[in-house]
DNA sequence: CGGAATCCGCCGCGATACTG
DNA sequence: CAGTATCGCGGCGGATTCCG
């Protein structure tokens, strides 16, 4: 994945395009991406719902981040063009093979929550 | 880890600090952690080598970043008091098992990242 | 060498108001 | 209902300077 070392055979992370990382956290690091694409492994669901499920985003950011998704081919927009219009978001099958690791990441989080606590109090105690 | 749903069954991600997944994010979320924890991982190394390595980070950051992956307890800082000084890195136990699922989201992004681009080119191409 | 401290630009993101 | 458009500020993070 990343061929490039230096004199000790260590890996050099380049600035670039190229390098895959810097291209998945873009999006990882994004709190909003993480949390409309677990949202949305419920299931399709709509604009709105998914406003009022994920709590705190604004539909701003909702219809932006939606925008992102949807161009990197995590995510499907079928528009009904009712009166009003429905608008339903679903996951695409890259989007689902995405949440795979994705969720095991958030399971080993969850699963240490409590040391990295700890290891917060503990560092936060000895600097005051 | 969810408990939370709507009528519908579907989860709600809560904004508080009970969310397991916005502690993740916010962690993991930056592009920096990732890169140095990876880095890391091809062996414990010194601040200015990391600084080389992670192209395009400042000083300001690389400190910051690890200062707070040590206070999490992913990262353990030894200092040796030559002249002039010299610090190295390296990952703890818990910074070795967080790197595991990691990379995998990493090895999953690096196999997708063509048809990313290729997803992205279509939307742009569309959306012109 | 490995930081800490200060200054500051800019842009991410929320709030608000308006449309099809 | 599901968006766009506009404005405004808060804070992330880069550049610079100084220190043990």
């Amino acid at each position: 994945m990343e061929l490039l070392k230096n004199s000790s055979g260590k890996r050099i992370f380049k600035k670039t395009d190229e390098c895959a990382i810097r291209n998945v956290i873009t999006h990882i690091g994004d709190k909003w991406s993480v949390l409309i694409l677990f949202s949305l492994t419920d299931g399709p669901d709509r604009f709105n719902s998914i406003k009022s499920r994920v709590e705190g985003i604004s539909q701003r950011m909702l219809t932006q981040t939606l925008r992102d998704l949807e161009r990197d081919g995590f995510v499907n927009r079928k528009v009904y063009p009712e009166v009003p219009v429905k608008v339903v978001y679903k996951l695409t099958a890259m989007g689902k093979e995405l949440v795979k690791p994705l969720y095991d990441l958030v399971l080993w989080a969850d699963e240490n929550h409590d040391a990295i606590k700890k290891s917060r109090r503990a560092y936060d105690g000895k600097v005051k």
